[in-house]
DNA sequence: GTGCTTGCAAAGCATTTGCATCCTG
DNA sequence: CAGGATGCAAATGCTTTGCAAGCAC
């Protein structure tokens, strides 16, 4: 935890910004949240429970920077806001999401599953891959017995 | 073209919508764009160049509604608008995209690059796919030699 | 003090909704 | 004429921005 917070910060000076209060409780939450999959709203509620003064502001302000320098991934799944998540450089190109059309749900897996394909993607359309999203919709184990997957279809 | 529009009727008949000239209008633009994946606002553009006397909100409700019956896809590549795209049953599944970052293109690509992997996420996870995006952030053929590639690591 | 940060409020956008009107059957 | 469909304008919800004040080196 600490470790992490202090490369964060080594991360920030090494592009002249500080790793402010504001911006160290922000990144706190994402590193006590990092299976979530958390919302500016929902990262700014819990910043605030630690930090009552900081401004929704700050928080869109830090999570874009932390964004731009590619320490957190911002996504999308379709229902209308943005979600961020900690980038682990490990497991990065291989950190999927499975998102749950029942419940809602976004679960992660890590497997590299696209072997094999950016290869075939590079050489084939000349196209150089810097990044991949890769998203399954579908239902979850906990919700495939409550449901009709038909409805879904 | 005319068989398609005929097609799209009938989908709308059979869960009792009809296919109004406003309807009409933005599916024949979504059919003359195919290969694009245009926004609520490019549809309306085009839509009222030969129907100006259609509303945004129409566009945006026909948009809504194909999109529910699944005649269209609905998607994000993070730009903050959703893009539509005519849905064919063929190759729906092996349709994925390639996202310039340079020049924000989007091509399309269609090869069943998953191949296995579905399976194998719903062995492993015992999560019930039902659909899928896979989405490569890069630089594409046209830029690849006007940029410099470590500019968008 | 100079420049980065912050908080607040206001503005910005994409999208949705309320409502009166208009068709269509 | 009854119900769906439309156009307009207003409202909404997420996100960004302007600006004055605060803080750090």
């Amino acid at each position: 935890m600490e470790e992490k917070i202090e490369k964060i910060k080594q991360q920030l000076h090494s592009h002249n910004y500080k790793l402010t209060p504001q911006r160290e409780a922000t990144v706190r939450v994402l590193l006590e949240n990092e299976q979530d999959h958390l919302s500016a709203e929902d990262v700014y509620l819990l910043v605030k429970e630690k930090s009552p003064e900081i401004g929704l502001a700050t928080v869109y302000r830090t999570l874009e920077l932390l964004s731009e320098l590619k320490i957190i991934h911002k996504m999308n799944f379709g229902d209308g806001v943005a979600r961020y998540d900690l980038r682990d450089d490990n497991s990065d190109r291989h950190h999927h999401h499975l998102v749950c059309m029942n419940c809602g749900t976004v679960d992660e897996i890590f497997e590299n599953l696209l072997v094999g394909v950016e290869e075939r993607v590079h050489n084939v359309y000349n196209f150089s891959i810097l990044d991949h999203r890769l998203t399954f919709y579908g239902i979850c184990h906990r919700c495939i017995d409550k449901v009709n997957i038909d409805d879904f279809k």
